[in-house]
DNA sequence: TCAATCTATCCGCATATACGGATAAGATCA
DNA sequence: TGATCTTATCCGTATATGCGGATAGATTGA
């Protein structure tokens, strides 16, 4: 129960839930997250560590840039949250902020492929 | 973002989460959520608070007893977290234990109706 | 190899919140 | 009203964790 608790726990601070917001639409590299966000390096550094301990997340570095993406869930209850997450957070308001910061983005963006 | 956020939290501490998947299967009195989980009352009057103020649950007074139930959920997220611990949350070991002693305490008490 | 870039971790500080005994508030009954 | 029972809140303490600048590690390209 620890870990279901521990699980839930990451969905408790505004950053995750918006990072986990983003990721539900596909990959995003750190420095995508950084612009979108707003918040410092470390501060978006440390709440993805957060979401990869607690099984959200799985990164992938492709040369000097770390991919993150949703990770593969094992068990019923974290496949529904995701499924849960993914049919619900696009209803908040914030959500539709940064997703268009994104998009918005990573049309204007040269460098950070 | 911040009302889900916090709704979520409610989900990050074991006796909370053990009182919901309790409350999921009916109304319960304060004393019966004592024996069962076998913690200080304060405790458990706390956690109620905390998941009566984040929406999850609501109480009504009998007597000198209060009894709590899940609330009526307003949004299409809270309904569906709700079902999602419905079906879930019996999958968990902690769960049926305390289930178990529940149905156990009900059956051999005389006070507390 | 050195400089530059990107990311993860470290660090000290601030805040949130859990804990549980003590106390207060509400209700019942004699 | 007073005694008793049930529950809510208060209180001081301990712990967890967020924050973000500083630093370390990893990678690339010159």
């Amino acid at each position: 129960m620890q870990t279901t608790t521990q699980f839930f726990k990451a969905l408790s601070e505004e950053p995750r839930l918006r990072i986990l917001a983003l990721l539900l639409g596909g990959e995003i590299c750190v420095c995508d997250l950084m612009a979108v966000l707003q918040l410092p390096q470390s501060t978006i550094s440390r709440h993805l560590a957060y979401l990869r301990n607690t099984g959200w997340v799985e990164g992938r570095r492709l040369g000097a840039w770390m991919y993150y993406r949703m990770a593969e869930m094992h068990t019923p209850l974290t496949r529904d949250m995701v499924e849960l997450l993914n049919q619900r957070l696009a209803e908040l308001p914030e959500t539709r902020q940064d997703q268009a910061a994104l998009t918005n983005f990573r049309q204007t963006k040269e460098k950070c492929p």
